[in-house]
DNA sequence: AAAATATTTTAATCTAGATTAAAATAATGT
DNA sequence: ACATTATTTTAATCTAGATTAAAATATTTT
């Protein structure tokens, strides 16, 4: 699904960076990560960053907008392959998941929009806000379609969007626990979303 | 429950500024928030500061030990009212919340806890597995006495305080909301934790 | 292998913001 | 009102880390 055929040395280098950065921007945070940290994560020194992006609002800015990316391909493709809302929403959570804690990883946290200049914050929280919605109309999808019980979508969205966003605060890269994580979110944070069946049942 | 009475006024403009402290560190992070910042919410200059704590890194710490008292207090008092490991959950979620946005709150959220300074660090670490292993031990109480639907609890909890570490980052002190957030919240989360009745029940 | 281009480094600024010291103001007790 | 203590301010350092410029190295192209 969308893979860029032959990515240039430059494009390569650059995503790697945004990864190591996004690594620390989640442990310390924006302010608390130098421009060292990250060029030392990868055996460069910090000058060097420089000729990938104009400055380390910039780094912050595009972490954030790979994020986005990255998190909308997952809703996209969840929303190809379920068969219903409940479906829907089990599998983004996964594919979620997965990408967070595979080698695309890791994904930077948007905790620090407020730190953005204004232009970037205004975008990233354009993509953040159309996200959420994407989440909330897969809920109302499944609450339409039968599969998902009648809810708050809104909060229903909030709270399980910050049960995601909160993985990179304490998951770090244990292989077993990244399936783990993989296998049980989904389904833990599905099964209170699944409609009542009261009474007799046609499925399964 | 648990009131000091009559707190020195050294007491009261210390928690004031921690409170600010926290509002300011949940937007920006630590490094992200200057205390000008946070003193000039108070109307202050930054140098008053350093007369309650001793500098910024303890000011931080010093909001992460309120917070995890905090959530404590919540949690303890949850366990009392509730009876049996389901309630107990709801209860503690609804009043961790209740204290987060009322005058109480803001609480920091601990989302920097290896900014800090290595006993600090080690202190606040502890607590917050604390916190986790107490919320742990009552999902399998939940789960020992039928109220809760056996699961993987160590994940099952990092799904849920993620949720509510989350909420500081996008609720920002609307009185309904607050409600809103304080009624829902408990509901949405616990839905997924009930025990299956498979067949006949005998309470309600 | 030379030339041209791309990437990284070393060395040098520049600034925001943490911290400290001393002085000023406010509060409290007598 | 006076003295003492508590709190805050103004003014002055000091430093980490972002940024820039110029030089050095590596890579690609011809």
């Amino acid at each position: 699904m969308a893979q860029k055929l032959k990515e240039s040395r430059f494009d390569q280098q650059r995503d790697r960076i945004l990864r190591a950065a996004a690594h620390c921007f989640n442990q310390k945070g924006y302010s608390g990560t130098s421009l060292k940290d990250v060029a030392n994560l990868l055996g460069l020194t910090d000058p060097a960053l420089y000729y990938y992006v104009r400055n380390k609002e910039e780094l912050v800015y595009q972490c954030y907008v790979r994020a986005a990316a990255l998190g909308r391909e997952a809703m996209e493709q969840a929303v190809i392959d379920g068969s219903n809302g409940l479906e829907q929403a089990r599998l983004y959570l996964r594919y979620h998941i997965e990408i967070m804690v595979g080698e695309k990883g890791p994904m930077a946290i948007m905790s620090e929009i407020p730190s953005l200049q204004p232009e970037h914050r205004d975008e990233v929280l354009r993509l953040s806000r159309k996200h959420s919605t994407g989440f909330e109309a897969i809920l109302k999808q499944g609450i339409s379609d039968g599969s998902i019980e009648p809810c708050d979508v809104r909060m229903t969205g909030n709270a399980i969007m910050g049960s995601i966003n909160w993985i990179p605060k304490w998951f770090h890269g244990n292989e077993a626990l990244a399936h783990r994580l993989a296998d049980e979110f989904p389904k833990i944070l599905s099964r209170g979303l699944v409609r009542d069946q009261i009474g007799a049942e046609s499925n399964d």
